[in-house]
DNA sequence: GGCTTGACCGCCA
DNA sequence: TTGGCGGCCAAGC
């Protein structure tokens, strides 16, 4: 029934409104942000933990309804907007290490943390194996599951997934497509190209000969080693073979010590 | 709880 | 040199 056109239920309900408790919208909304990256725009959601999802502008086609929808079917609450990035997601973007960023990964499983932390580790610049990833993460046989969790990386670029490679030399796969993969590593300077030329000659390890030391050929150690004392290895056990030690800085392998 | 599915690895022909 | 294949392991149904 309409009084003077005003529905008196509804006139009733606006005296029942109060505002809201404070920090109810945190409770019930993720935040998120659009920003920069070396990989176009990228979407950003956040809690007051840490950044919880990250995805390519590119790989939402550039919706972010989307990007929302990606994000409720994951982690079953809503985006709302934000003022501001969180603190140090620029810098660590742009590859800075130690910006304070932190990560939300509460809702993944043990072993899905293990296997993002030890990727967390891996300089820019420089790639690391499968299977080490595994081994890091105190899973040493289970290359093949690092790669299944890599692939829903919940906070790529933050955790350099782009940074774990095949074995054998070759890049392999990538949330946003090996293209994206080999851009990024290009990007930070990785000398992707080398280690090819290596890798055709079966030799996935370079160790010093003046240093006995034998290390992954992207580790920052192993592009210092002048040409002449340079040796490359086909596998762990030949370059101990021939009285190397892995490197304990890229720690192509645990020392037995 | 069993089956299927992978951003893998390494052997072998 | 390359591709096939069995093994492996965690996650999702």
């Amino acid at each position: 029934m309409m009084i003077n056109g005003i529905d008196p239920v509804l006139s009733a309900l606006r005296g029942l409104s109060c505002p809201a408790p404070a920090g109810l919208s945190a409770k019930v909304f993720t935040r998120w942000v659009a920003t920069p990256s070396p990989l176009g725009e990228l979407y950003v959601a956040f809690t007051g933990t840490g950044v919880q999802f990250v995805r390519t502008a590119e790989s939402v086609d550039g919706d972010p309804a989307a990007f929302a929808e990606a994000y409720r079917r994951r982690f079953a609450r809503p985006l709302r907007t934000a003022d501001r990035a969180p603190a140090g997601l620029l810098p660590a973007l742009r590859g800075r290490r130690g910006t304070g960023l932190l990560l939300d990964l509460s809702a993944l499983s043990d072993f899905e943390r293990d296997v993002l932390a030890a990727t967390r580790g891996i300089p820019a610049g420089e790639t690391r194996p499968y299977g080490w990833v595994a081994r890091e993460a105190g899973r040493p046989r289970a290359a093949h599951a690092v790669g299944s969790v890599l692939a829903r990386n919940p906070v790529p670029l933050l955790v350099p997934c782009h940074r774990v490679v095949r074995a054998d030399g070759r890049l392999g796969e990538y949330l946003f497509g090996p293209a994206h993969k080999e851009k990024l590593l290009r990007g930070e300077d990785a000398n992707l190209d080398d280690v090819l030329a290596y890798a055709r000659q079966g030799m996935h390890y370079l160790g010093s000969d003046t240093t006995g030391v034998v290390c992954f050929p992207t580790c920052h150690q192993a592009r210092r080693i002048t040409p002449s004392h340079r040796h490359g290895f086909r596998t762990l056990a030949d370059a101990a073979a021939a009285g190397y030690r892995p490197c304990r800085v890229c720690r192509p392998a645990v020392d037995a010590a």
